[in-house]
DNA sequence: TGATTATATGAGTATATTCTCACATAGTAA
DNA sequence: TTACTATGTGAGAATATACTCATATAATCA
């Protein structure tokens, strides 16, 4: 791959990653793990403004993690791939790595 | 899970993929892949300052993606969990269906 | 000792992200 | 038509991130 390519891929890969990273799209997408939901039921679950969740919400549709569809007044949000859950095993594995050195540390003071 | 705990692991989980969400950092986590590697080598591999790339590697040390050791002068880094290699997959997936797309918008052209 | 090298960090600037409020848009229903 | 509801978006302020340059630290070697 040239070096050209692999930087635009770098880029495409931060941008998804970016779309992941903030504490209310990830409860979002854990909301959206269990079905389908309108922007004013995900507001309510998140605990967040309706015009604050809209656009996280459009940031994940241009990143390609969501989909939507419209439905009278409501527009439906869904996961594009279920696979988004499988960088929360990875994430998992961190944490856990990281609660251990702490309990580590811990013992030694 | 209470709201508070669910709150947290959001937060730390979010911290986790801002680490990633870097072109810079995506890059040398490519090049750590096959090996640890010294601050010097990376800066060059990823054609950037020292300064700069110091930064970006204390970022990840502190999300718990990279571990160091100091060896004479220099500080070699490595993957702490191989397991961030598997979010690529996922992200390649998200780009590949992207792709996809992309394809058909533009036959419908 | 002083010079050299690798790395880290403070300070400043530039840029990006997030949130809130107000308003716009669009579908629905009386 | 008007009123109502769900959603999206512009503008501004607050905050966070990233980069560069200069300097600090720490190991090595003459």
């Amino acid at each position: 791959m040239s070096e050209r390519s692999k930087q635009l891929l770098y880029e495409k890969q931060a941008d998804i990653a970016k779309a992941i990273a903030h504490p209310l799209r990830i409860a979002i997408i854990n909301f959206l793990k269990d079905g389908e939901q309108c922007v004013c039921d995900i507001a309510e679950y998140v605990g967040s403004e309706r015009s604050n969740v809209s656009r996280h919400l459009s940031v994940m549709v241009n990143a390609g993690l969501l989909d939507y569809r419209k439905e009278g007044l409501k527009v439906i949000y869904k996961l594009k791939c279920a696979c988004i859950i499988d960088f929360f095993s990875c994430v998992t594995r961190v944490l856990k790595q990281q609660a251990k050195d702490n309990e580590i540390l811990l013992k030694a003071l």
